[in-house]
DNA sequence: TTTGACATATGACAGTTTGTCATATACTAT
DNA sequence: ATAGTATATGACAAACTGTCATATGTCAAA
C-alpha cells in the first residue's frame, strides 16, 4: 500500500504519477517496468518514489486494484435495470468488456493477465495438446447423464471443471485451506454444476 | 522456450539448473529472482545461462509449466479409478491438492500464485469490503427461483460467476475475442450454472 | 592424424537499475 | 521567531543484466 505521505500529496501531484505508471505498465508487463521510466516520466527525483511507495509492486498493484475496481464499480450499477441475477450477469458482462478491452487499456490488460499465466507461446502448445488428451479422458467417461452431447460443449465444460480446481486450490494456497475445506469447497462446486442453481419446479 | 543448447545438455546438468532454478523460485516471486542467483547455485557461468535461456522468465515459465505438467498428469491417472467424471473431479482434486500443497511445493506455489493476484495486503482488504457489497447487490435481486438460500451460499454462488466472468474476459484479452463471442461464451456458462450438467430426468 | 566447420563455454565488462541517505527545504503550531 | 515535524532531492554504492570476444570441445571428411 501506498505510504501515506502519497495520499497527501496534491490531487495534481497523484495523478501524474499514476498516469506516469500507466503508461509504464502498458507499455511493458511488471517484470519488464521500471521505476527510472516513471519518475522521468512524472518528473519526480528519485528519493520522492521512496517516500510515496516500498518499491514499484506497491504502485503497481496500487493501479490495478485501482484499475479493476472502477470498472466492475461501473459494471455493476447495472443491479438496478432487473432483478434476475443471471440476466444482470450477462448486462454487466458486456459492460466489462468494454471497459477492460477499450483501445486505452486493452494492452495494459494484456499486460496484466500475461503475467498471470505463461506466455502465450506456451499457452498455444498447451492448448492443442490439452485437446485430445482431454478427449482421451472423457473417452473413458460414461457421459450417459450429461446434458450436453457436443464435442466442443464436453470439452468447454471438463475446462470448467479444472477450473474451478485451479481456483480452489489457488485460494488452497493463498488462504491455508487444509485439504478437508478445499475438498469440501469444490464438492461444493461440483454440486452447483451437476444441478444447477434453479429451483427444481 | 529454452534453446535447443539447453535440451542438449546431459540430463544432471540439466537438472541441476531446473534444480537450482526451482530453489530460487521458492525463496523469491517471479520479480525478486535473480539470473545471478540461480548460476551461482548451479556452478555455470553467466554466459552458459544465456546461451540456454533468453532471460529469466523463460527458465521461469518452462519450469511452472514442468511442475503443472506433473501434477496434472499425476491426478489424471485416476480416469481408470471410475467413470464418473465429477466423481474423478473429486478424486483427482484431491490428488492435486497434495501435489500443489505438499511441503516442498507450497512456498513455490504460493509465490506462484501470489504474482498472479495482488498481495495479500490488498486481498484481505478486497475480500472485507466485498462482502457487504455484493449482499447490496443480492438484496435488489430476486432470489426466489434459487435453490441456495444460506447467506453464505448466495455469496458462493456470487463469487463463482463472478469468477467465471473474470475468466472468460481473461480470455477474451489474451485470445482476442470479440464482445459478441466473449458474451455468448459467457452466456452458455451461465446457462450450465442455472441449470447444470444432469440430465432432466 | 589433421583439418575445418560448427557448437558450446567462459568471464570480463559496459550500461542500467535499485534503494538509501545526508542534506535542503517547506510547513505548522506555539 | 523558533522548534519540531514532514517532505524533497539527487548523488551514490551495490547489485544486476545481457553481450561479446575469446577459448574450448566435437565430429566428420580428407
Amino acid at each position: 500500500m501506498p505510504k501515506e505521505t502519497f495520499f497527501n500529496l496534491d490531487e495534481d501531484k497523484r495523478n501524474k504519477i499514476i498516469e506516469a505508471a500507466k503508461v509504464e505498465f502498458t507499455a511493458n508487463p511488471l517484470r519488464k517496468s521500471r521505476v527510472s521510466n516513471i519518475i522521468k516520466k512524472a518528473s519526480i527525483p528519485r528519493g520522492s518514489f521512496y517516500q510515496y511507495f516500498d518499491d514499484l509492486d506497491d504502485l503497481y498493484y496500487f493501479v490495478i486494484d485501482d484499475v479493476f475496481d472502477n470498472i466492475y464499480k461501473a459494471g455493476n450499477k447495472f443491479c438496478d435495470a432487473t432483478n434476475d441475477i443471471f440476466e444482470f450477469a450477462q448486462i454487466s458482462f458486456e459492460y466489462d468488456y468494454n471497459g477492460f478491452i477499450n483501445d486505452m487499456r486493452h494492452r495494459f490488460m494484456m499486460n496484466v493477465f500475461k503475467s498471470i499465466s505463461s506466455n502465450e507461446e506456451y499457452q498455444a502448445t498447451f492448448r492443442k495438446m490439452r485437446r485430445d488428451y482431454i478427449l482421451g479422458i472423457l473417452d473413458k467417461m460414461d457421459l450417459s447423464g450429461i446434458r450436453l452431447k457436443k464435442e466442443d460443449d464436453l470439452i468447454k465444460m471438463y475446462r470448467m471443471i479444472q477450473e474451478l480446481k485451479r481456483n480452489v486450490i489457488h485460494r488452497a494456497v493463498v488462504e491455508d485451506l487444509s485439504k478437508e475445506e478445499a475438498s469440501k469447497e469444490f464438492g461444493w462446486f461440483l454440486n452447483i454444476l451437476k444441478n444447477g442453481l434453479l429451483e427444481v419446479k
